[in-house]
DNA sequence: TTTCAATATGCAATCGATTGCAGAAAAATA
DNA sequence: TATTTTTCTGCAATCGATTGCATATTGAAA
C-alpha cells in the first residue's frame, strides 16, 4: 500500500504564511496565539482535514495519556467487564487504552509488558497469569518510572497499588452459607495456588470449617478445577468416595460448578436437597441453571472503575504515597436455588442421603 | 510521580565511545556494524535496561505495526472473540493492538477513530455501531491512507475489505429447519435495519417462508428486540395474539431467545412443543438450559483470524487490488432441544394448541 | 510622558531513534 | 602492487509537534 503524505502543521503554517510554532500554539490553544490567527489555523486545518500525530507530540511532550492494561484473557467475562470499567472512566479523561492478553502463558505478558515500555505508557494495570512465577519484569515497570496498577490476581511481594477483590471473606460467607444450610462435608475446587486470589478462597473455605469446628478433609479439596470439564472430573472422583461430600464449593470458577452441576444430574443427585453446589463469579448463565447456581459476584465493572479512578487520583498528588494504596472490593454472595434447602426437607433428605 | 530519565541510546553510546548511530544499528542489527562492537552493544543495552521508545523510532520509520480495533462492546462475547482471534494472529506477526469501544454510540466511535487516526496505526478495524448514521469518519480513514477493514455489521457503500457473516443464509436455513419441524406461525424478533447485519437476517427469513409458500404475517415480526428484556416483552405481545405465533426466532442475539423461553415457562407453554425457540449466536448458555436453545455459530473467533490474515495478505502485495476483497465466514445451525419436535408429539401438539 | 506588563510571533532547539551518505580502513581481485 | 569492493563508523539530517526565549508591538499603570 503506498502511504499518503499526511498533512502536518507546516502545510497549516505555509498556507496561512505564519510558522509552525504558531500554527502549534492556536491548535493546542497554549500560549499566545491571536485570535482572528487561531481562528484561520482551525478553519484551514479542518479544510486540509489535518490528524495531529501523536506519534510526535507525545515525543516531545514526554507523556502520552495512554494506560496499558494485561489480562489473562479478553474473552473472559470478568477481564472484559473490567477493562469496560477502566473504559468508562479513562474516556471521561480523555485517556487511551491499549489492551493485551497473556494467554495466561508468563512469556506473552513479559511481552506485553516490554511492548507497553517501550509505548511509554504512563500506567500499566495487570491480573497476572496463571503461568507467571516471577515477577521481574513487573519489576521492570516500576524501574522504568511507569506507575504499575495490579488487580485480582497480584504479585503480593509486590507493593504496588493494588484493587482485589476480599476472596477470603467472600469464600468463608459462602461456606458458612452451605453449613448454616446444613451441608456438613464440604468440598473445595481449588485454583493454582501460586495465584493469590485461589488462596484466598481456600482459605475463607478453611477459616468457615474452623468457626464451625468442622474437620478438614484433604480428600475433598481438588486441584486445578477451574474449567467446567475439569470440574465435572472432579465431581465424579469427589462423589465416588465412600464418604462422598454434601456440598461442593466450585472456589474456581461458576464455569466449574456448572461442571458439577451436570454431573450431579447425570447421576440423578438432586440439587441442592442432596448436594449443594456453589461457584464464583455471577456468570449470566448461574441464574439460568435448574436450579440456578449460588454464586459470588464480584463487581467487576466496579473493579476498572475503581482502578481509572486509582491512577487519576494517584497522578493529582504531588508526591507518591508512602504507602501503595490497597482497594478492595467487597463481592457479594448471591443465594440461589443450589444451596437452598428448607428445614422440612432437611429431614426428609438426610434419611435420603443415609440410603444412598 | 516523578518521571524517571529513561535510558538512551546515546548513554549506551557514550559508555562505549561510539556514537548513537552505531548503537542503533547493532541494536536492529541493520547495515553494516563490527560483531565485536554489537555484542558490546548488546551487553551495555541489557546491563542498563534500555528499552527502545517506539514513539521516537515509528515517527522515524513512518509506520508503526499497529493495528486499531473497534467493537461496539468489549464485554459482548462475540466481539472479545472476534478481537481473541485477531490477537492470536497479529501476536505472531509482531503487531500490536489497540482495541477501541464505541459503546454503541456514532459520537463515541468518530472519536475512536480520530484517536487511531492520530496514533498513525496501520489499519483499522471495525464493527459500526447501531447509533451510526453516517460513515465520513471512516471515509476519512482511507483518505488519510489508512487500510481500513470492517466486519460484522458494515457501512455497505463503502467499498473496503470486509469480513462477514452470511447471515441471510444462517437466518434462511434456521427458519427452513423450523418449518420442517412443523412450525408454520414463525414470528421474527428483528434488531435496527440500519445495520447490514439484521437486515440479512430479516432477508433469510422473508426467504424461507416465501420457500414454503408461508404467507408473511407483519404482525410475526418486532422490531428491537434485542435483549433478554426486550425480547421477553415482544413475547409477552406475540403470544397475547389472538392468532399466536408457534415459533420464534429471535434474530438479535441468544439473550433475547433467553427472554422468550422465560415468557414460554412462566405461561407455561412447553417447549419445543407447543413453541420453538430459536437464538442467534451461540452464547455459552444456549446448551445448559432446558431446553437447550437452537442457535446459530458465528465461528467468531476464527473470524477475527481470518480479518488480521487478510490485512497480512493485503500488506504483502504489490499493490492493493482493484476490488476489495470480502470474505464470508459461513455460519452454523445449532440444532438443539428448542426446536425438536417428532412426528408423534406433533400430531399431539397440534391438537393441544387449538385447545389453548 | 515614561515605564512596566501583556500580547504576539518567530527562531531554534528538543524529544529519541533511524538512515543516507561520505570517508576511511580492510579485504578481495586483477 | 595497484585497483576495486566490502566493511565499518561518524556526521548530519530527518520524522512532526512542542516550547523556551528573544524581540517587537500594544496596552495599562505610574
Amino acid at each position: 500500500m503506498n502511504r499518503k503524505k499526511r498533512v502536518t502543521i507546516y502545510d497549516i503554517a505555509q498556507k496561512l504564511n505564519v510558522t509552525a510554532s504558531t500554527v502549534s500554539r492556536a491548535l493546542s490553544n497554549n500560549g499566545y496565539v491571536n485570535e482572528t490567527t487561531r481562528q484561520l489555523v482551525l478553519k484551514i486545518a479542518a479544510e486540509l482535514n489535518y490528524k495531529r500525530n501523536t506519534l510526535a507530540s507525545n515525543l516531545r511532550k514526554g507523556e502520552t495519556k495512554t494506560i496499558g492494561v494485561i489480562v489473562p484473557r479478553i474473552n473472559q467475562n470478568f477481564f472484559a467487564n473490567v477493562i469496560a470499567g477502566i473504559e468508562d472512566s479513562t474516556y471521561q479523561k480523555d485517556y487511551n487504552l491499549i489492551i493485551c492478553q497473556s494467554d495466561e502463558l508468563h512469556e506473552k505478558e513479559i511481552k506485553c509488558v516490554n511492548t507497553l515500555i517501550n509505548q511509554h505508557v504512563d500506567c500499566i494495570v495487570i491480573s497476572v497469569s496463571a503461568d507467571s512465577y516471577n515477577y521481574d519484569h513487573l519489576q521492570n515497570v516500576i524501574d522504568q518510572g511507569i506507575q504499575l496498577i495490579q488487580f485480582d490476581r497480584v504479585a503480593e511481594e509486590l507493593e504496588t497499588l493494588k484493587v482485589i477483590n476480599d476472596n477470603e471473606q467472600a469464600s468463608f460467607e459462602a461456606v458458612c452459607h452451605l453449613i448454616e444450610q446444613g451441608y456438613k462435608k464440604i468440598a473445595l475446587l481449588e485454583g493454582p495456588q501460586n495465584l493469590n486470589i485461589f488462596r484466598q478462597r481456600k482459605s475463607g473455605y478453611l477459616k468457615a470449617l474452623r468457626k464451625f469446628k468442622i474437620k478438614v478433609n484433604n480428600a475433598y479439596v481438588v486441584e486445578n478445577a477451574w474449567t467446567k470439564e475439569l470440574g465435572a472430573a472432579a465431581t465424579k472422583k469427589l462423589l465416588s468416595l465412600p464418604d462422598a461430600p454434601d456440598a461442593i464449593f466450585a472456589s474456581t470458577s461458576d464455569f466449574s460448578a456448572l461442571g458439577v452441576l451436570e454431573v450431579a444430574n447425570d447421576l440423578h443427585i438432586k440439587v441442592p436437597s442432596q448436594l449443594g453446589i456453589c461457584g464464583y463469579s455471577n456468570e449470566a448463565f448461574t441464574e439460568i441453571t435448574s436450579p440456578s447456581i449460588t454464586t459470588i459476584d464480584q463487581f467487576s465493572v466496579d473493579m476498572g472503575k475503581a482502578i481509572a479512578n486509582l491512577y487519576f487520583d494517584e497522578m493529582e498528588k504531588a508526591e507518591a504515597s508512602v504507602t501503595p494504596k490497597i482497594i478492595s472490593i467487597k463481592p457479594k454472595l448471591i443465594v440461589r436455588g443450589s444451596t437452598i434447602r428448607r428445614g422440612l426437607e432437611e429431614n426428609q433428605e438426610i434419611k435420603s442421603q443415609e440410603s444412598r
